[in-house]
DNA sequence: GTGACAACCGGAACAACGTTCCGTATAGTT
DNA sequence: AACTATACGGAACGTTGTTCCGGTTGTCAC
């Protein structure tokens, strides 16, 4: 406010040893979902990468600021293949082949759906974060299935989204695959 | 093996204290799962019932055990509707029915759904109890229309429940209602 | 190279919870 | 009234999330 000096208030750098250090907990954080699930130990997740426990805090406040981080790429993947199946499918094949994609997705990520929707204030970003990013693209879907009759007009992305992975996230993969084909099923035509 | 003598090898009777115990407990748990959900703290459901800890983990040795007992008449209710609407409606609708019924006992019970599907092993024995005592009257209607036609024939009623009640616990009611509706709707005809 | 300081680190410390265990109290019987 | 199997209470232990602070270490200016 008063010194009209530096346009660029940036006070310094990121510390080297900072970037390995968040580095390595992303590693160790991605090492211990896939073993014991998202809700792993934080103390645990540390151990791996060889860091305490405040500096897990420090790069991550949020357990699922951890989370996001892990699945981001594969998250945007999977956002991503909804506008290539837009593309090259009528919509309501287009839906059923994504459906699919997500049902992957939250099959290989232990705990993932159950935390989506468990309402604990440390996962509480996580519905947000997840379903933001792929929404928009379903939702392209959605519309061109409802101008063009294949798909029902009434329900939306941001709440078929968490249905579909409510269902995928069964014990037995075959089950769920089953019944988010029945839910598909009753989206179909009008 | 040894001594023949005694025919019924029951040793003595509950004393009444202890009968006393286990129904305060009942209630208190009652009151704790409507408040605060069924994950709520052993130590606060020992402290309404005025008991220690130790009581209620000899009456209840399993978390699901409590759960199970304070929601035992209400899914017996759920469970001999199914039998009710069977008589009284064509398959596909009586399906429909208790399905909102389905979801009215989810919906007011905080973190049922979750807990009968999280796989931690304090609530093992949930999934079975709960989908157990109403498996078979639901397997009844979908066997009903199967046979008129009415309902696809490849699913069951044990995959069925555990999707409905998974569809059913959202924060939105409205949501929830509209997913199952959907589902249902993709059971309809063959 | 050296000094200084902000940034960062590690892990101790605290709180909440599930669960076990055992010395004490007591209901029911003799 | 005395006795004993039964049940009780809650201390104690292990695990987890989360905060906090004394000590350490990059980084920059000189």
């Amino acid at each position: 406010m008063s010194t009209p000096s530096t346009p660029d208030p940036a006070p310094r750098r990121n510390r080297a040893d900072a970037l390995r250090n968040t580095e390595a907990v992303l590693e160790a954080a991605k090492a211990a979902f896939a073993e014991l699930g998202v809700e792993a130990p934080i103390r645990d997740i540390a151990a791996r990468a060889g860091v305490g426990v405040g500096t897990v805090y420090r790069s991550y406040p949020q357990r699922s600021d951890l989370i996001v981080a892990v699945f981001r790429r594969e998250l945007q993947a999977t956002a991503d293949e909804a506008d290539r199946l837009a593309d090259e499918h009528p919509p309501a094949e287009a839906l059923r082949l994504w459906a699919r994609s997500l049902a992957r997705f939250v099959a290989t990520k232990r705990g993932f759906a159950a935390a989506l929707h468990s309402g604990d204030p440390a996962y509480q970003p996580l519905p947000s974060q997840f379903i933001g990013v792929l929404a928009p693209r379903v939702q392209r879907i959605l519309d061109a299935g409802a101008r063009d009759g294949s798909l029902r007009g009434d329900v939306r992305a941001e709440e078929l989204i968490p249905a579909l992975s409510r269902l995928a996230d069964d014990r037995e993969p075959e089950t769920g695959g089953r019944m988010v084909d029945v839910l598909l099923d009753g989206l179909g035509r009008s």
